[in-house]
DNA sequence: TGTGGTACTTGACACGTTTCAATAGGTAGA
DNA sequence: TCTACCTATTGAAACGTGTCAAGTACCACA
């Protein structure tokens, strides 16, 4: 019943299953390797008792293909690889989801790796990803710069850069607009009549931070003609709730006082929207409060929070479409996909008066 | 300066990359494909000399290893699959992110997938995994029965189920005990003095509403005799935030009044928080509320919410050792690791009065 | 019976790596 | 000088698959 190897019997525990090759189903079916492997890969050009024979014989041995040899023999791997910063952030995650819906369509196996900010686990897995010859990847560069990645560009395999800007020579990009984020939250304070804003803003190390700011500065000077309006920039250490909890005594100790907040993301927005109802200052009768990244929840506060959403399913799906296009078409371009951002205004930035 | 490949030139585009293969690499250094091999493999083996020559050419090649050719010799793959429900859902990313930081410390790369409850998905996925021959499989299986595991369960993939309890001759597994958190929740109530309680629960077709339901039944039958208690129980067709919503009115439509709510799971709790402030039903004072799987916005609601954590971090971490025990330890024995759910108690179930 | 053609099937080779028996080159002891 | 032994290196075989030139069997037709 159970097929046995050829040659020598080597010594077998009987827990441990002996691999079926291509071998064991041609000797089992009564036909050449040639025959298996035309079955297997071209049905049509095989005579219709011989297939049958064979396809048994596939059922009956639990013969499974072996991936590597197909792909030594010059088959493609099938295989993309993910690099991401953090898979628990629920950005990356619909990013990958997207991806992952597109290329599962394909036939693609993901790998997926989080770097955790650090170069060195994401070189350990480019370097993984390159020995397992994956067909392409998708990357969060750590870097500001991208040495990390020369070996992919000059090994030529197929890679798109994930919320991060790249020249055309260099590679593809999925991008979301974060200044015309920044912009956008600004812009709709102004225009629901607050002259006094505080922007609560993370380290300017991060990109997305100083093009958040850009934009807000960008609203400010758009509409400095038409009214006066004041932006204070309070800057925090990190991108946490409890960053944004301890903002809210600076915020409340501003004078004059401020009339709406907007943070740099959704996670210091609850922490300021936490201080301030600890405070007992009402949102958003007395303080306004927008934030940025609409995650889920941000929907189901109350007040349910006012916030940019970024298209991070479409960012995936649009990532995997510009690798597949640039493992497929010869003449494929580099080029940057860009979304918009979208403000989503709930109760949290609605003036009642 | 680039490497080219030996044999009758083939029409090489300049902007493709010409693999470099072992070979190539020899020729540079002027040794044996055979000594390079020991280079990589068995350094101390080599003199000091031939193998500094060696790794120069190695980095002037931009030489990457052939992962399936190493395989294909015997090696091993440095692989395991992962196979989840839903990646965006928090519960599995951390358990990803636990399985992943305990594989990745032992050179493993993760191939992850969803199946989105998809029976036919899950055995494509499985199917992949197979053929990439990864060393084992951490899964959440889609169907009640197992039979979609036998191919990896008589191939001898090491299989590891996440969430989900086998026998001890089938398969490994990892769970969190949920008639436990149940009867953690209810008795929580119990003690705080409701004797008016409802319980929303989603379709008991889903193991964990089942055993939910059971805790709860556990922890009335506990209290019974010290004093009387009434559990309603209020079935919604799953288990989302609309449904907690839309549950709210035939709730206040009981009678008596209930003075305790306990969900499920943490989105029915938001969508009943919701509903319950819509019709201006103060919590916990009218109205106490009590969730089920501490999702990470629990604690940032006001009120926050009281809910049932399972570990699942730690559950992956526990998944991946077991995982990594079946693969070396030829003595391996299948077990169950079980974990407590811990009940967080905060401000939606604190009886002000 | 021979010829040509069709419809399948075969078997050896290549892919890139590791392993291992064989070999070369050197050194020390007799 | 011969032998024995060690160290360092070599080269061929093997892993499981797909491809393709070559082969076989069968049939129809002359």
């Amino acid at each position: 019943m159970s097929p046995k190897r050829s040659g020598p019997t080597p010594k077998v525990d009987p827990k441990t299953w002996v691999p079926v090759t291509i071998r064991d189903v041609a000797k089992v079916a009564h036909v050449s390797t040639g025959t298996v492997s035309n079955v297997l890969n071209r049905p049509d050009i095989v005579a219709e008792s011989t297939r049958q024979r064979v396809l048994d014989a596939v059922e009956s041995t639990g013969f499974i293909r072996n991936t590597q040899a197909y792909q030594l023999r010059g088959g493609r791997s099938h295989t993309v690889g993910v690099v991401v910063l953090d898979v628990s952030n629920p950005f990356f995650t619909e990013m990958f989801r997207g991806a992952e819906s597109r290329l599962q369509s394909e036939g693609y196996v993901l790998m997926l790796g989080s770097t955790d900010d650090s170069i060195e686990r994401e070189a350990n897995f480019v370097r993984a990803m390159e020995e397992h010859r994956v067909e392409g990847v998708l990357i969060t560069p750590v870097a500001a710069d991208l040495v990390s990645l020369s070996g992919l560009k000059t090994r030529g395999v197929p890679t798109v850069l994930l919320d991060r800007k790249a020249t055309a020579d260099e590679f593809c990009s999925v991008t979301v607009d974060d200044v015309r984020g920044g912009e956008l939250a600004a812009r709709h304070l102004f225009e629901t009549g607050h002259a006094e804003v505080v922007f609560v803003n993370g380290p300017t190390t991060i990109r997305q931070c100083r093009d958040r700011r850009q934009g807000v500065r960008k609203a400010v000077r758009a509409v400095a003609k038409a009214k006066k309006v004041e932006v204070t920039e309070l800057s925090v250490g990190a991108l946490t709730v409890r960053n944004g909890e301890e903002a809210v005594d600076r915020i409340l100790a501003m004078s004059p006082r401020p009339t709406a907040v907007m943070c740099a993301n959704d996670l210091l927005a609850l922490g300021v929207l936490r201080g301030l109802a600890a405070h007992g200052v009402r949102v958003p009768d007395d303080l306004a409060v927008v934030g940025y990244d609409d995650l889920i929840f941000g929907s189901m506060l109350s007040p349910a929070l006012t916030s940019v959403r970024q298209p991070a399913l479409e960012l995936g799906v649009a990532a995997a479409e510009l690798l597949l296009d640039e493992v497929r078409n010869p003449d494929h371009r580099h080029r940057e996909v860009r979304f918009e951002p979208e403000l989503m205004v709930r109760a949290s930035s609605f003036k009642s008066s």
